[in-house]
DNA sequence: CACCTACGTTAACACCATTTACGGTTCACG
DNA sequence: CGTGAACCGTAAATGGTGTTAACGTAGGTG
C-alpha cells in the first residue's frame, strides 16, 4: 500500500500516532469521555503536544470514528463467518444483528461513527465516509445475495436523476467495483434497507422507543424481516427469524 | 390543568422559567450553542442563578426539546392544514414531509430532540417521550387514515409478547386513547413508520448519504412511498407524490 | 416589626480546546 | 564531525464549559 517509512523518526511518529487511536479507543471502552486532555494524560503527554499529530479535537474524533468503524466492522464479518459462504442471507441477518448489539453495547462509540453530524464541514471528512468500512460490508453482503437468489431491482434509468448520479457515482460507501453499472439498481435497494436498519438501530440506540421493545429486539426483528422479501427472501422468513433471534439471546 | 399559581413570587417564578426557555430557543434559532452561560448573560443573569430554576445543564436541555417538540409540532400540523380535513393520507405526507424540511433548517434542535441519548439516564426523562407532541401527531394521522381507510393491522394476539404489551400500554407517544384494545395493532404499524421516517431524516440530517440525494429529497420521498401501500394508500401513490415534491420545492 | 425564604450575586473548582513561547532531541547536510 | 533546522515535547495562558459554596438582599409572612 503506503511507501514504508524508513527513517526511524518516521516510525516513531507513525506508532505515537497509532497510540494516540488506541489510547482514546480504550478510553471509551472504559466509559469515559473522549478529550485531548485524557487521552494525552493516558499516554504520559500534555494535551498540547497532541496538537504535533491532529489538528483539532474534531479531526481526533473522525480519525478514532474511522478506525472503531473498522474494528466493529470485524465484528460484524465475524458474526456472518459463523455461517458457510453460500448462506448468503442468513449472513447479512447476522452481520445486521451485530450492528445492533453492538451499537447497543456501546452506545459511545455508535455516537461518534454514525450519528456525528458531518453536514457543516466540508470535503476531507465526506472522504471518510466513502471509506467507511461497514458500509462496504453490507454492500457486499447484499450483493452476494443478488448474484445468489437474483432479486428485482430497479433500473438504472427508472431512478429519478439524483438517485442515478449517486448509484452511478457513489460517495458514500458503497461498493460500485463489481457492480456493472446496468446493476447499480441494487445500490438503491442497499440504501433502502440501510435507511432502516440505521432507522430501527439508532431509535433503539438514543431511547427514543419503548424499552421493553429495546430489549425484546422485536420491532428489529420485525424491520429486517419486512425488508427481506425485497432483497427476495420470502420463502426463508422463518429460518432467518430464528438466526436473528438466536443471535439476540446470547 | 394546574391550579392557578396565584401569590405574587409564584407567578414571577413562572415568567423567569418560562423566560429561560424562551431565551434557549431564541439562542438556538440564533446558530448559537445551547449553554447556561449564554442563557443566563441574554437575560442578564448569571449562569449559578439558573440553578435556582433548573436541577442541571441537562435539565435545561430536556425543557428545551420539551418546548421545542411543541412549536414543531406546529409547524407539521401547519403543513397538513393547508389540506382538507378528509384528505388523512396527504396530511401525513405533509406533516412528514413538514418534519424532514424542519429536521434540515434546524438540525441543532432535531439534535435536541430527536438524537439526544435518554437511555442512561432514568425514568423523569422517559416520561417527556411520552408527552413527545410530534408523536401524537402522527399516530392521530394515521389514525385517521384508518379510520377513513381501513387498512390491515396485525391482531393483538399475533404479535410478540413484548410487542403486546408495548401497544396495549404504550410508554412512547402513541395516542392510546381512542384506539379500541382490539385495534391496537395499528400502533404496531405506526411504530414501523415511525422507524423509517426517523431513519431517512436522521441519515440525512447527520450528512451520512450522498448530499446529492439530500438534496433532491428522492430517497426521502422513496421511503414515503414504499410505506404508503402498508396504509392502504396504493391507489394514491402518484398523488402523494406530487404533493410531497410540491412541498419539498418550496 | 422581625423573620425567613427565595433569588440573585461573587468566587472558586474542575474540566475542556486551543495558542503561544520556549527548550531539548534528533536528524541531515555541508 | 559539527552545525543548523526540523521536530517533539513542555509550561503558561486564554477563554470557554457545568457546577458548588458562601454570602447578601429583597420579598412576602408570622
Amino acid at each position: 500500500m503506503t511507501v514504508e517509512p524508513t527513517t526511524r523518526r518516521e516510525r516513531q511518529r507513525e506508532a505515537t500516532y497509532a497510540e494516540i487511536v488506541s489510547t482514546s479507543i480504550a478510553l471509551l471502552r472504559d466509559g469515559e469521555d473522549l478529550s485531548l486532555r485524557a487521552v494525552a494524560q493516558r499516554m504520559g503527554m500534555t494535551a498540547p503536544a497532541l496538537y504535533r499529530y491532529v489538528a483539532s479535537y474534531q479531526e481526533l474524533v473522525d480519525l478514532v470514528a474511522y478506525e472503531v468503524d473498522r474494528a466493529a466492522t470485524e465484528r460484524f464479518r465475524a458474526a456472518a463467518d459463523t455461517l458457510p459462504e453460500d448462506d448468503v442471507a442468513g449472513r447479512l441477518c447476522l452481520s445486521a444483528t451485530a450492528f445492533r448489539q453492538w451499537a447497543h453495547e456501546s452506545p459511545r462509540e455508535f455516537g461518534l461513527v454514525f450519528a456525528n453530524p458531518i453536514a457543516d464541514t466540508s470535503c476531507a471528512r465526506r472522504e471518510m465516509l466513502t471509506l467507511s468500512s461497514s458500509g462496504h460490508l453490507f454492500t457486499d453482503q447484499m450483493k452476494a445475495i443478488w448474484e445468489s437468489n437474483g432479486f428485482p431491482i430497479p433500473a438504472v434509468e427508472d431512478l429519478p436523476p439524483a438517485a442515478r448520479e449517486a448509484v452511478l457515482d457513489p460517495l458514500i460507501p458503497a461498493e460500485s467495483e463489481g457492480v456493472a453499472e446496468a446493476d447499480r439498481g441494487l445500490l438503491w435497494v442497499y440504501m433502502q434497507g440501510w435507511t432502516q436498519l440505521y432507522g430501527i438501530v439508532t431509535l433503539e440506540v438514543f431511547g427514543h422507543m419503548d424499552p421493553r421493545l429495546v430489549e425484546s429486539g422485536d420491532l428489529f426483528v420485525d424491520t429486517i424481516l419486512r425488508f427481506a422479501p425485497r432483497m427476495g427472501l420470502e420463502h426463508d422468513l422463518d429460518r432467518l427469524e430464528r438466526l436473528i433471534r438466536d443471535q439476540l439471546a446470547d
